[in-house]
DNA sequence: AATGAATGAGCTTTCATTCAT
DNA sequence: TATGAATGAAAGCTCATTCAT
C-alpha cells in the first residue's frame, strides 16, 4: 500500500495510539506487551515499529496528546467572567470532564503516566510542562482577583494554584480507583472551598444562599 | 519449633522491604529485577522467597508497612481541639511529614503503588483501606466542627474531606516530581482554603491577622 | 517485449550491487540490511527484488563479478615471457592490484565471500571455480619452466601453485585487517620466495644482484 | 545446584563453548541462533547468559580460546635446530595439525572469526594479536639463519614472515572449502619454497637429494 | 535457613520479503 | 516498472521463580 497520503499516516498512528491506550488502560503499560497491543490494533509488530521507534516512545506519543488535549480544553475556557467564577469553570471543566465514562480509560493511563514520570525523562517532560501551564493560569486569575477584590489579599496565589492542581491530580486519582465516584459533588465542594478565598464580607450573601439547601449526607 | 526467633524473622522481612523499597524507588516496580533487590538486601533469591512469595508479594507488603505507617500518624493527632484546627493539625501532620527529605523515597514508592493498585487487587485493597479511614476521619471532625459552630452548615463534609485527601495526594505526587518543592508554603495555602469553611462571621478576626502579612509572590 | 533496453537493466543491477558492495564491506553481510542497501542504491525494496531474488543472490552475484574481474585479470598477464618470470608477473599482477586503496572495499568483501562460501553453496561454487582457474595456469607455467629448466625439477608444480594461491589470500586477509600494510614490500619478499625454485645452479647471478642491497628492517 | 566448585564452572562454561563451536561451524555465527546453543548444549538461555553476556561474547570467548591453543603450539617448538628447520618444524605443526580430521570444525570456525574480525573490534584483537607473536618468532628465526650463514642475506625477514602466515591462513581456508586437501603434499610445497631461501652455494646438495623422487602429478 | 545455578516462557525488536497501488 | 507499507517468523535476551545442595 505504498504511496499513501499523510492523512492516512496521521489516521494510522492514532489508530494505534489508541490502541495501546485501551491496552495500558486494561493492563498498564509493563503488563501490556506488544502483542497486545499488536492484537488491540489489527496490525503486525513490524507495522507498529514503523510509526513508533519503541514501547517507550507509544507512551510518550500518549502522554504529548493527552497534554495536547488538555491544553485545548484549557485554553477554551473563558476569562471574561470575574476570577472566582473564572476558575471555578476552569475546575468544571477539568473535572467534570474527568466524571464521563468514556475518560475512565484516560484516567487510568493519566495514573500510570504519573509513575511512569519517574523514570522517563521523556515523559517527566511532558507531564510537568503540563502542570505548568495550567499552574500559572490559575495564580494569573487569583492574582486578577486580588486586584478586582473578589479574591482576598492574603490569599497565596501561586501556592493556592497548586493545591488547586492538587485537587484535580487527586480527583483522577480517587476516580481511577473507584469509578463511581461522584464527581459533581465533589466539584462542588471544591468549588465551596474556593469560595472561601473570597474576602471576608463579600461572602455573607452567597453562604446565606447555600445555607438554605444545607450539608448532604 | 522455629530455629531462630520471630524477631530475627521479622528483622530479615523488614531489612528485604527497606532494601525492595530502595530499589523500587530508584527504579520503579517494573524496572527492578529481583536481583537488583537481592544485590541490596545482600541475601540470595532463595532467602527472598523464604520471607515473600513473589514480587507483587513484597509490592503489597510495602503497601501494607506504608498503610500501617500512616494510620499510626493519623491516630496520633489529637481530636481535643476545635474542628477546623484539628483538621488544619492533620493537614500538618501528613503534608509536613512528606516535606522531610527523607520521605523522598517514600513518595516516588507511593505515586508507584497507585498505579500498581490499578492492575492489582492486592495492592488496590491496602491502598484503598488506606484512603478510607482518614476520609472518615476528616468528615466526622467537619461534621462536629458543624455542630458546634466552627464550620459553615453549607459544607459536604464527606465530599470536602474527599478533597482533602485529594490535595494530599496531589501534593505527594508533585513533591515526587519535584523533590525541591516548598511545601511549608502549600500546606499553609491549604490550610488558608480548609479556613474559608468557617462560617461567613466568624472569619472576620482570622482574615485581618493576616491581611497584615499579605500574600506572597 | 521489453519497455527498457536491456543496457538500462545492467546498468540498474550494477549500480544496487555497488551499492550492496559498498554496505557488506561496511558492516558485513548479515549486518548489512536490506534497508541499507536500499538506501544506498536510493531505490525501494520492490526495485531491488526485480533485479535480484533475495538477499543472498545479490551476495552470490557479487562473488560472481569478483570472478569475473579476476578472470579478466588472469588472462591478460603475458605468457609469453619465461616461466619463472611469467608466475612473478602474475604474482604482481594480483597482489599489486590489492594493494590500491580503491580496493579497500574488495578485501573486505571478499574475506567475508570466503566465510560465507561455507554456508552457502552457490557461493561456495562461485568462489571455487575462482580459485581453480588460477590454480591451473600457475601450475602449468610452473611446469613449463620445468621443461625449459629455469625451475628446478623437485618442485612439486601443482601443489606449489596451491601455496602460491595461498600467498595471495593471505594476503587480502592481512590487509583487510590492516589497510596500511606495505604490499609492495610483501610482494617482493614473495617473488623472492618463487625464485628459490630455480634449479640450484641458475640462481647465483640474481641472487649476488640482489645481496647488494641487502635485507630490510 | 549452588555453590558449585570453581571447576565445575570452568567446564560448564567449556561446554557451552564447545557446543557454540558445534553450531558456529555448522551453521556460521549468523545463522546459529542463542536457541541452537542452547540445544547443542542440553542448557536453557538463561544458563548460557550465565557465563557469556552476549552471542558476541561467545564467538570472541572461542576466538581466544583458539589463540591460546595457538600460543601454546607456538612455544612447543624448539628453537634449537637451525633457522631453516626451525621454521620448517612451525610449519609442520601448523599446518600439519590443520590436516587431522578433528580440526575441519575449528578451520570452519577460523575463517567465520577472520570475516567477523572485519566487524567487531573485540574479534579483531584477539585475531590480531594472535597473528603478531608468530610473525615475530618466524622473523627472528629467519634472522638467526641469517646470522649464522643458513638463509641467504637478501632475505626481507619481516615480510617473509608475514608470507609464511599468508601460506598458513591460505592452507586453513583451502581446507576448510575442500576437506579432503591433501595437507602434506601442501606442507612439502611449502618447506621447498622455504628452502629457496638458503643462499645460492648451500643449496646443492638438498636439491640432488629431492630430484630423486621428481615432481609430482 | 540459606544458597545460587538453572529454568524457560515470554519479552521487545528486527528485517527479508511481498504485493496493492 | 517502481513504490513502500505491511507482514510475521524469529531473533537475542531477561528475569521471576525453583530446588538440589
Amino acid at each position: 500500500m505504498p504511496r499513501v497520503s499523510a492523512a492516512y499516516l496521521a489516521e494510522r498512528r492514532a489508530h494505534i495510539l489508541e490502541a495501546a491506550a485501551r491496552c495500558f488502560a486494561r493492563e498498564g503499560f509493563h503488563r501490556a506487551t506488544l502483542q497486545h497491543i499488536v492484537r488491540e490494533a489489527g496490525l503486525s509488530p513490524g507495522a507498529i515499529y514503523r510509526y513508533f521507534s519503541s514501547k517507550e516512545d507509544i507512551v510518550a506519543a500518549i502522554a504529548s496528546e493527552r497534554h495536547a488535549a488538555e491544553r485545548v480544553l484549557l485554553r477554551g475556557t473563558a476569562t471574561e467572567r470575574g476570577a472566582l467564577p473564572g476558575v471555578a469553570e476552569l475546575a468544571r471543566a477539568f473535572l467534570g470532564r474527568l466524571g464521563r465514562p468514556a475518560e475512565r480509560e484516560w484516567r487510568r493511563v493519566t495514573v500510570q503516566l504519573w509513575s511512569e514520570a519517574l523514570r522517563s525523562p521523556r515523559v517527566m517532560e511532558v507531564v510537568r510542562s503540563g502542570l505548568d501551564e495550567p499552574l500559572r493560569l490559575v495564580a494569573a486569575r487569583l492574582r486578577a482577583g486580588q486586584r478586582d477584590g473578589t479574591i482576598a489579599r492574603d490569599v497565596d496565589a501561586t501556592a493556592t494554584a497548586r493545591v488547586a492542581a492538587a485537587v484535580f491530580e487527586g480527583l483522577v486519582l480517587q476516580q481511577a480507583w473507584e469509578p463511581g465516584l461522584d464527581v459533581e459533588r465533589f466539584v462542588r465542594a471544591a468549588v465551596r472551598l474556593l469560595e472561601g478565598l473570597a474576602p471576608a464580607g463579600r461572602r455573607r450573601a452567597s453562604a446565606r444562599k447555600r445555607q438554605a439547601r444545607g450539608a448532604q449526607e
